[in-house]
DNA sequence: TAGATTGTTAATCGATTAACAATC
DNA sequence: TAGATTGTTAATCGATTAACAATC
């Protein structure tokens, strides 16, 4: 126990989060098949993870198998959104280009997953062709519009220079996290989740990888 | 020295890369500020790695720094793109929706970074909006306008159920490497190298740590 | 029962980091 | 010289995986 009085579990590691995330996403595929079991000798194979490493990332949070059968999708599905909280809607807000608005409002990652965007704030917000339930208003009305009550996460879409400014503002505001598309870091006061998805960091990955093949040869 | 009569190097494990392509934007960024040097010190508290990790990554490659000094900004971004083959140009090809190609082609990272996007895929090729250079064509295309001379990576934005054909299709055409956002594994040869930027994973760590936040009070 | 597969232990492997001599 | 910071060693820490009893 904690000096919270709670009971003090082992940190678990941002690797294994990632892994669950990945078993997620192959089992809503399975699912759509309309398979019903899945080992995690299968699961193995498909995502190139060995298999005693997703019974152990597994075991972490419970015993969600049966020996000598394997996994019931439906049900290791539920508990792996119970888990990583995709057992809930969040509200989105969108900032950034509209070009990159309207790719995540037809994103099946978002509808899938439960994240409804709600607002939309661009810089020039008349471009914007979507539905009526999304508002769309400027960037400068973040404040005014933002209601962290309602509004969970923000997903930001904007050159690199602009990002920490809208990062600092959305933690005053009081958002719960973002996740932001640009190629640089940036701070917080801790109060918020920030997560960074770069496209040049994975060019980065591949141009490596593609030379390493070529010299193996 | 192994079979092929080369120096038997040690493996550099993926972690390693993915920061040294965190350390390169880094220093994109301060160079554009006309900062000269820079210590581990300080690129730690930028990025929030360990500032022994950052010497000991670098350390894999050579000895960039000086001794009471730090790093060189200029030599050492140079360092990082011969060693993550980002010194040359890459030639791109988009393969997908036309919002998300509108996106990357507007994209600083691929500017930034040598990565000149020259053909596009489309199943509605009429909507793009783009300038001369890039030449447009529909995806039954692929095997008569890719030259895997000339093309070296594809990047892929399509609805998850389409991928995996095109991914046999682009190594079948002997492109070098993919990059890929559906949120769903795929299976080659093993001829092509392939990395795949799932948003949906982003959001599921996003949401386990909100909730994470949360329970700690 | 025989075969399959989980959950878990314990060994191994690899990654991180503190510490410090080298040196600017 | 004193202060700063690298490059590298060695210790620590944590992640991965083989192996197997449990059990369907």
């Amino acid at each position: 126990m904690n000096k919270k009085g709670k009971i003090k579990t082992k940190k678990i590691s941002e690797l294994t989060i990632r892994r669950l995330s990945i078993y997620y996403r192959t089992l809503n595929v399975l699912e759509k098949l309309y398979r019903d079991t899945l080992s995690s000798k299968e699961l193995s194979e498909i995502e190139g993870i060995n298999s005693a490493q997703i019974r152990k990332d597994l075991s972490l949070f419970g015993s969600f198998g049966v020996r000598g059968i394997g996994y019931d999708i439906q049900s290791l599905k539920k508990a792996l959104s119970d888990i990583l909280g995709l057992n809930r809607k969040w509200n989105v807000v969108l900032i950034g280009a509209w070009q990159f608005s309207e790719v995540l409002v037809n994103s099946e990652a978002l509808k899938e997953n439960n994240f409804i965007i709600t607002k939309i704030f661009n810089e020039t917000s008349d471009k914007i062709n979507i539905n009526d339930s999304i508002m769309v208003y400027d960037i400068d009305q973040l404040e005014k519009r933002i209601d962290p009550k309602k509004d969970h996460i923000a997903i930001i879409a904007l050159p690199p220079q602009k990002v920490q400014n809208i990062i600092y503002r959305l933690e005053k505001i009081g958002i719960e996290g973002v996740l932001y598309f640009a190629s640089r870091a940036v701070k917080t006061q801790g109060n918020m989740v920030v997560i960074n998805q770069d496209i040049s960091i994975n060019l980065g990955m591949l141009t490596y990888k593609i030379m390493e093949k070529k010299q193996a040869n």
